[in-house]
DNA sequence: TTCAATAGTTCGTAAAACATGAACTATTGA
DNA sequence: TCAATAGTTCATGTTTTACGAACTATTGAA
């Protein structure tokens, strides 16, 4: 088994960033990791949705997050420990993140306040 | 020919964006409607790079933004007028769009800096 | 009007990227 | 040494993307 790779912070790219985090599963991932105090573990993701997540493909979501600069991943013990580079990529693009994060807390809360009211409508 | 369809603001989502922009062609283009005080055409972009880029690739990327809410496109005769739709999306995620080009002024001003490095030490 | 020129779209298909079950590897604790 | 746990890698079917060729829309001139 090949060692995890890590891009350095001068390896990171907008576009890269942008690509991990086009897919909902993997954003929802990195920010279960950025908000988690602890660092997260694959398995934590098993049933992130309703349906069972194959680890195979979690798996790759969590090396293209890895690639992308997004997050660290160390085994300890059995277990791989994953943590944000936040901090690190704020450095080399300061707000990015912060921006994205921000502008998913709006998309989540909207959703959430759409559902609420359809389900208030198909009740009256 | 169908006609060009343009999510309302509401239905665009921050997935849709990172999907747009984690093209590097795509982003180029982008920005430079983005920062262009007049709209730009398909055509403008035809030899962005070194290499021309075939205009039904081109025809699509612009597809791409168009459908991800970043860009509008209107017909002005024989061609089509493309600007950005930043204002808008900025009153929906405040922020994001700004975020995103600074950190593209980031990431190419230190190209733009490493490949003069490289230069002169090629010189040297 | 018809026709050529310009600008862009759509279609077909080949190539690249993704998803996932099955098999494999690494680590630990009994 | 072996079973259990956590995750990776491989093989393959599916989806997405790229791009040449053919098509459509608009204009301006003959």
């Amino acid at each position: 088994m090949r060692p995890l790779m890590h891009p350095s912070v001068d390896d990171i790219t907008v576009e890269g960033i942008m690509h991990a985090l086009s897919d909902p599963l993997r954003v929802q991932i990195f920010l279960g990791i950025a908000y988690a105090q602890c660092a997260q573990t694959c398995s934590t993701y098993l049933e992130i949705s309703e349906q069972a997540i194959p680890k195979s493909t979690l798996s790759q979501h969590f090396k293209a997050l890895r690639e992308s600069g997004l997050i660290r991943s160390e085994r300890k013990g059995v277990e791989i420990h994953n943590s944000s580079r936040c901090e690190e990529i704020d450095q080399r693009f300061p707000g990015l993140i912060s921006a994205i994060i921000d502008a998913h807390k709006i998309q989540s809360e909207r959703k959430r306040v759409l559902e609420r009211r359809k389900k208030l409508k198909a009740a009256a």
